[in-house]
DNA sequence: AATTTTTACAACCGCTCATAC
DNA sequence: CGTATGAGCGGTTGTAAAAAT
């Protein structure tokens, strides 16, 4: 683990393989004078740069990342083998397919902590800080452009946090419920989900599933899950997603049951962000300290208890699915998609909150 | 079917901060 | 205290694949 500093003591096992890195990038005849004055690699990583890395660090452990590179015979930089390693390499490393669940986490704990994507990532297990800042980017970043809103406007906050979010933790029960179902069907019919479509292994599972129930459970008084409804990853199969083939604009990689596109429409988004205009309590209507404040419990107390819980939203949807994200024709999308009293009736009902 | 554009993501860079020596 | 190293972050770029034309 102390391996001195400095290139001493290197007994690669890669030897072979960082020679065939070096005929691959071409040119080097004299390996003494290049160690002296390595022009070190750069781009994509190559099956045998995976392989020395991996195989190094199975035989000597991760760290101390400059010398491991030189030790590894890797002609890359201790940073670069360090990025491979923890966002790609890692046995325990996940990729693609970002649930419903780790999306709510993502806004949640996002909604907490800014762009913390390291803490944020410490909370979905296998998933690196680097995907989620890219997920943020790529998708949640991107509508925030086309709502023609700064990212970090309480605008924007709010259309998460009064619409996506909400709508997100609806659309996990109602995968859950559904998976219930389809689990009893397949028990008895002794039909098997594909492998592939299981997200988790059994320790990320459990693991995540307690930050995920974490803010969904009412103990917790987040979102007013009821307490039957456990929270369980969204397989997509064939069998259990309702909406497995719709088609998701939010990205592909995204789970196929969900994503933040379904529910973010011109109307939807012009209602949150017309509540912006009512003072709220705090951004973080369901992240304050002790989780006291702010539920999907209040929303839907708010909203569902006037009629005008999600399935408004979702109605509003409906009139406007033509243009989905408002960016077609319509220009801003305050022009035109705003109903005067929607805006009355929600301002109303935050104002109780 | 071919070409162009868009998208998603891996990877990099520059910087800051913490820690060990 | 200075230096080396690891770690983290925000921003950006390169590229392969998908989607659109």
């Amino acid at each position: 683990m102390d391996m001195a500093k400095g290139s001493r003591g290197c007994n690669s096992p890669s030897s072979q393989v960082s020679a065939e890195i070096l005929n691959e990038t071409g040119s080097h005849d004299h390996e003494e004078a290049e160690d002296q004055m390595m022009d070190l690699r750069r781009g994509p990583w190559t099956v045998e740069e995976d392989l020395a890395l991996m195989n190094y660090i199975a035989n000597h452990g991760e760290g101390r990342w400059n010398s491991l590179a030189r030790c590894a015979g890797l002609k890359r930089t201790g940073k670069s083998c360090r990025l491979r390693w923890l966002n790609y390499l890692r046995p325990d490393v996940r990729r693609g397919n970002i649930s419903l669940e780790e999306q709510l986490l993502i806004l949640e704990l996002h909604s907490r902590w800014g762009n913390r994507w390291s803490k944020i990532a410490q909370h979905l297990p296998g998933r690196t800080d680097n995907e989620i800042k890219n997920y943020w980017r790529t998708r949640v970043q991107k509508h925030a452009k086309q709502l023609k809103c700064d990212v970090n406007s309480k605008q924007f906050k709010d259309t998460m946090r009064y619409l996506w979010m909400p709508r997100l933790v609806e659309r996990i029960q109602a995968a859950a419920a559904t998976s219930t179902a389809t689990n009893a069907t397949a028990t008895k019919s002794s039909i098997a989900a594909p492998a592939t479509t299981h997200h988790f292994n059994n320790n990320i599972n459990n693991n995540f599933q307690s930050s995920a129930q974490m803010l969904l459970q009412p103990s917790h008084h987040h979102f007013g899950v009821s307490s039957h409804s456990q929270l369980t990853p969204s397989y997509s199969t064939p069998e259990n997603s309702s909406t497995a083939a719709s088609s998701d604009s939010f990205g592909t990689q995204v789970s196929p049951v969900s994503d933040l596109t379904d529910y973010y429409t011109p109307t939807t988004a012009a209602a949150a962000i017309s509540v912006n205009n009512n003072p709220t309590p705090d951004n973080s209507y369901f992240v304050q300290a002790n989780h006291q404040v702010g539920t999907y419990d209040n929303y839907s107390g708010y909203f569902g208890n006037q009629g005008f819980g999600l399935e408004h939203f979702q109605n509003m949807d409906e009139q406007n699915n033509n243009d989905q994200w408002g960016t077609v024709d319509s220009g801003d999308i305050s022009d035109n998609l705003w109903n005067v009293e929607d805006m009355w009736f929600l301002q109303q009902q935050l104002s109780n909150i």
